[in-house]
DNA sequence: GTAATTGCAAATACTTTGCCACGTA
DNA sequence: TACGTGGCAAAGTATTTGCAATTAC
C-alpha cells in the first residue's frame, strides 16, 4: 500500500494493531496506552516498570503508578507479558503474534539480548501441554553468563 | 558399604559431600549450614528465602538474615541456584552435580513441579557458549500455565 | 587468637493500593 | 453521564546492610 520497507512492518502500524487489540478487550485509548505500546515496540528487549516510567515517552506523560496498572491490565488480557529475568525487578515484554523471544544475560554487567536462533522448545511444550492437561501454556527460557566485556582478561 | 537404597544416594551422605564442597571453599561447618542444605536437597522444588527461614529445620535455628546471607554465600561459590521463577520472591535450589531441572509452574495456584523429560536446551547452549564467548554459561527454563484442578469447569 | 558467622534492628528497593479528580465513549 | 483512567501519597512485601557479639578453626 505505502513505501514501507518490505521486511520490518511499520512501528506505527503495529502499535495501531496493538491498540486495536487493547480495544477490543475494552480498554480505552489513552495517550499513555500509545506511548507506553511504542516504547515497549521501540525496545529491543524486555523492559522494567522503572525504565518504562523514565522513558522519554512517558516520563512527563504520567506517573509511575499509571504505568504500573496499565502494564497490570495488558498483562491481564495478554498483551504484554510479565518476565522474571533473574532480577530483582519485573520485566515486562510486549506480546507481538508470531514473535517470539529467549534471552542471553550478563550476570555481570546486566546487559539482555535477544536470542535470534530458532527455540529449541516448542516440541517439548507441546507434549506438556498433551500430557498435562495444562492450559494457556507458555515458557520462559534464558542464557546466563558473563559476557566477554566482563570477562576479565 | 551400607543398607543404602540403590537408586538414590542417602539424603545424609548427599548433603556431607556437599558441605564437603562448601569447606573447601572456605565456608566453616556451622549448624545452619547443615539444616539449610538439608531442607533445600529435601525439598522437590526450589524454595524462598521466606520458606527457607520459616522451614522445620530452621525457624528456631537461625535469622532470616542469616539464611540470606548463607545462601549469598553458597550462590557466590557455585552450591546453591538463584531462580526468578516469576514470583516478587526469589527462589533458592541445590545444585547437584549431575542433576538438572526445568520447571513446570500454575500461574493460578502457584505450583511448582519439576520436569523429567530431557531437557532440549543443551545444544543451543554449546551453540551460544561457542559463538558468543560467554562464560559460565547456563539456562533457566519454566513453563507456565493453568494447572487442570484450577481450569474452571 | 583471628577471621568468619550470626542476631537484631534499621534501611532499601520495588511494587501495590486508596482516594478523589479527570477524560473517553 | 458513567465508568475506565490518572495523579499523588501512603502502605506493603521482599531484600539487603551495619554493627556488636559469637563461634569455628
Amino acid at each position: 500500500m505505502s513505501a514501507t520497507p518490505h521486511k520490518t512492518k511499520p512501528l506505527q502500524s503495529v502499535v495501531q494493531e496493538t491498540v486495536a487489540r487493547c480495544r477490543e478487550v475494552g480498554l480505552r485509548r489513552t495517550k499513555a496506552l500509545e506511548e507506553l505500546l511504542t516504547t515497549l515496540l521501540e525496545s529491543a528487549r524486555p523492559m522494567t516498570l522503572a525504565e518504562l516510567a523514565a522513558s522519554t515517552r512517558l516520563a512527563d506523560q504520567c506517573d509511575k503508578a499509571t504505568v504500573f496498572r496499565l502494564l497490570q491490565r495488558l498483562v491481564e488480557h495478554g498483551v504484554v507479558r510479565r518476565l522474571g529475568l533473574h532480577e530483582r525487578a519485573a520485566y515486562f515484554t510486549l506480546l507481538v503474534p508470531g514473535k517470539h523471544n529467549d534471552y542471553l544475560i550478563c550476570t555481570s554487567c546486566g546487559t539482555i539480548e535477544a536470542i535470534k536462533a530458532p527455540c529449541p522448545v516448542h516440541h517439548l511444550e507441546d507434549e506438556i501441554r498433551r500430557k498435562t492437561g495444562f492450559q494457556n501454556l507458555y515458557h520462559e527460557l534464558e542464557f546466563f553468563g558473563v559476557c566477554p566485556k566482563c570477562v576479565p582478561a
